[in-house]
DNA sequence: CCATAACCGAGACGGTACGTCGCGTCTTGAT
DNA sequence: ATCAAGACGCGACGTACCGTCTCGGTTATGG
């Protein structure tokens, strides 16, 4: 596997065109991003990048990898807290070390080969996730959190609503909004869960607008 | 600002762009897609096109704004019901409806101009929210959920989440992952939400390990 | 065939190119030329140049005839005169107003496509000969010559010496040169021809080394 | 000079070196040549190559010599027949034996460096030459041709002749064709070379054309 | 009624980046 | 010193789209 003989790999030359590559995605954003423009700029060639990335998204995914570090959120003795600095940890680390408007575009062409697609999830997904998933869990253990939550769905919904928010261009979620929605994922939406599904089970010809108002 | 007098334009040529454009979209990707097969493909030429589109990101969005509808979700005067719904048709929209891959790219280009964004936002986004936004707002106007309940909050929800399944390639949100997530709103994962926010607004001295376990 | 509508092409820029690509030819020969450089230096792109000539060898070929002009051999009543001046207009347009090393290659290049092939000797060579050509037919005419004489194979003599002198690096054909091979033509080098010929008919046994010479 | 410690080379690279540059110039032609493919094919490496030719042109200068060999025109005693017999195996040579269109590139690249340029014409020209040159040497003597033949020229003329002819892509010089030009070099084709001589002396104001007839 | 004006098709234009390939050089570790 | 292996900077290749432009011809309405 690994190659006995030849010259070995200039490790300056890597380290380089992955900062020449985050610097341009900076300027240039995903579609601007030229593989030539990354070799000028690295002070090296396109066929040296291309011995070590041969696909381009496996470049921007490693380049994003390397700048994208989620530090593990620190344990308050405080569920809500450590939910929502949860939250707010994992938007600074999307919003403001990545690029903007770059992951979008790198995850849609991943999309059709599984081999990428899952390089992508392993390299930059996962590691994101992971300091929100062990609050998560921690919560759970420490019984402020019923036993039988999920903690990937959770993390989901806290990852997905980021990745939104950042997405579709709204205000980058700021600290009143990071309680907003711990709040409500701790709390629920719903006045009386079992109600609801109690009337969830009856047949539709009994539901009646008014009785779901509990007399 | 509309022309007065000359040629008027053969309407069959845009309807035409517009298939051809979803054709290629769903074969090609975005990246893929390239004004010049499209013009081959509806039987006309890239000068025709640009004159209705000049610019691209306008003719993708509203060829996928032409394929997607969102079905407004019944009354069944269930709300667990009729949000698992509103949830399952949001996935059903965007997972079958649009093409993959294109819509991440597509919002990832506009983010630059303003105006591009907001057509996008307006012309896509918004509609395929609309129909649970309703749906929420009439679970609220039944009592079924708490009064302060923020509606566009719960959609954003629902909406990312869907969208990061989407995205990510995590399974397409069938029925059973759409009642998980719904009941999970629904009812929130806290124990005892009033005691955490108590927990939250003591000083962090006061905080113990064991003092979360109510005695 | 002719196109019938489109913007018609620019014809300063086929000319432009086709004066760089002989200025390029005559600096670096012919495996040193470049496309691109050639783009440049007429002030367009590779692009445009393919357009015109999707085939580079076609590109040069025409280079070079738009450069070689043999004129026609004047009738000074004087074959003798006539014929060497035929050599000197070959050897002249040949070596002074080609570039150098650029013909060789490209007939070799030219060698595997016959329509490439074809193209050059009718562009290049046909051309270069006729002069050569018409003087020795109207040796012919005038008496002067054999009447059996193929005026095509005298030109093949001209031109192949011509050729290969100029190829092979030997010193450009001088005015002296031009006389001794016009010369040697015209006389030829057998003492007796007619004598060679009856020896040849004779059996292989009949021949001995003293009847050569003529008792 | 030559190393006198170290690592003998191993005599068999050199000879499938030559071996695989034969083969490859056969199949891919001159410019299709990739020091690359030979080393492969060759089994061997491209430093070890270019150990021993550190000019690419000389590798293939020395390919194409060792399978131009020119075997010695037999002497039958008739002059017709041997110098016949001399351009058919000149036009064997270069034609069978090596191959197609790979000598005129490499003789124009050459064409810059003297040193290059002289290898060649020893390695190539010269020997294919000596044989023809041989045949009319002798001839001479034997006073089947006029004493101040220049035997040079008469195998120059003989050697561009099928030079031209391989090149060019006319026919390959068969047998009938090798006889006229035999025989026309011998017999050359004025009617009466003399008169030709003197006229060409004459003033050109004393030219008329019915005076080349003689009365 | 016919001129104006916008449309349509076709296609050339100058750019720019792509991914591939070969060059000639250099740097290893091992024989 | 040679060998196999292979990285290195360099530069050209041919392909593909981009967004713009220039045509000749067509089709409506408004002076």
């Amino acid at each position: 596997m690994s190659p006995t003989g030849g010259r070995p790999r200039d490790p300056a030359i890597g380290a380089a065109v992955l900062a020449a590559t985050i610097e341009l995605l900076r300027e240039d954003g995903y579609t601007g991003f030229a593989l030539e423009k990354a070799a000028v700029r690295a002070g090296t060639t396109k066929a040296a990048i291309r011995r070590r990335w041969p696909v381009r998204q496996r470049l921007v995914i490693d380049a994003l990898a390397s700048v994208l570090v989620t530090p593990p959120t620190p344990d308050t003795h405080c569920t809500r807290c450590d939910l929502q600095q949860s939250v707010e940890l994992l938007a600074e680390a999307l919003d403001t070390r990545l690029p903007q408007g770059v992951l979008a575009p790198l995850v849609a062409e991943c999309a059709a080969d599984p081999e990428l697609h899952r390089h992508l999830l392993t390299a930059l997904v996962e590691p994101s996730r992971s300091a929100a998933e062990v609050a998560v869990r921690r919560a759970v253990d420490r019984g402020d959190l019923r036993p039988d939550t999920d903690p990937g769905l959770v993390v989901d919904l806290f990852a997905s609503v980021v990745y939104q928010r950042a997405l579709l261009g709204t205000a980058p979620l700021d600290r009143a909004a990071a309680r907003r929605l711990t709040d409500l994922l701790l709390r629920g939406v719903a006045v009386d869960f079992d109600r609801l599904v109690e009337i969830s089970r009856l047949p539709a010809a009994h539901r009646h607008p008014q009785s779901t108002t509990r007399s």
